[in-house]
DNA sequence: GTTGGTCGTCAACGTGGTTGTCCAATAACA
DNA sequence: TGTTATTGGACAACCACGTTGACGACCAAC
């Protein structure tokens, strides 16, 4: 295989098990999640998270972060609350709906998981992924690609 | 491995794989090109390829097309020309030095490829490719990354 | 109590998509 | 052949999502 073309089907089978999930997770009520938000809730995180945190966890600007906490608010699966001992920081924590999105998106993960692994063989996965655990040295999730792309 | 460890592996590696490949063209005369161009100048290929040709082989609006033309062509990596036999269309043909960032592609992205192949085996590898090739049953390109981020 | 750093937000901008509209040119057909 | 339909390219307005710069509010430290 070229290394073009293992780019390329890195992407590809990356962006088959994205599309795949939120077509699942439109289909279980969930119509209006885009896959930078659960990005973004997986960062936030059963603790809560501000703003600035947020920026940090996702690599992007604090400005972009707080865009990001605007659209999952205004979907409900987020909400900022006051920090008590400093009034400059909001805390913002995953709602009852946000939890059951990260809920959803695992278990549809893991069905997605075991479909690819049924397809291509245990041994042949297991390999896979091992490779990719060397390959990539992954540090922080980098979630910005669109920011990426126009880098 | 988790399905959504897989995920992210998956696009982690990808990105690793784009990025290195854009230092080295940086590095070697090219730093304007971005991961988009790349994929245009492909799909435009040797013969050339009218706006809305490239729009459908992108999966992108025939607008969208003509600004990454536009673009393209502001850095000199492509020419419009006009079709001897349609005065509508033009005929966008990729320069010598969008020849040359192809060729360059092409070699950078097998050397990043050899140095993958050299940390995680050559066997993990082509097991890896094997199941890549199973995973994704990639039909076309398909590069409208940034639309899809965003759907 | 002033002074400096941090948090969140607003504003302006860039990039790269989208749809809608329009004109010029070609193709199809009565 | 003349009329009508379709196609290719461009323009405009708009949206999504990132950026930087600036600023007010607040906390902390000397």
């Amino acid at each position: 295989m070229s290394g073009a073309e293992l780019a390329f089907r890195l992407f590809g089978a990356f962006r088959s098990l994205v599309d795949d999930l939120h077509d699942e997770l439109a289909r279980r009520g969930h119509p209006a999640v885009r896959p930078a938000h659960g990005f973004a809730l997986q960062a936030i995180g059963a603790r809560g998270a501000t703003a600035t945190e947020l920026g940090v966890r996702l690599g992007v600007s604090k400005q972009a972060a707080g865009k990001t906490v605007d659209g999952l608010a205004a979907l409900g699966y987020v909400e900022r609350t006051a920090d008590p001992t400093d009034a400059r920081r909001k805390i913002v924590v995953v709602t009852p709906a946000g939890r059951e999105v990260l809920r959803l998106s695992v278990e549809i993960f893991e069905r997605l998981r075991a479909e690819r692994e049924r397809d291509v063989g245990v041994t042949r996965m297991r390999e896979m992924e091992a490779a990719l655990r060397g390959l990539d040295s992954a540090g922080a999730p980098r979630v910005d690609a669109s920011a990426w792309l126009s880098s």
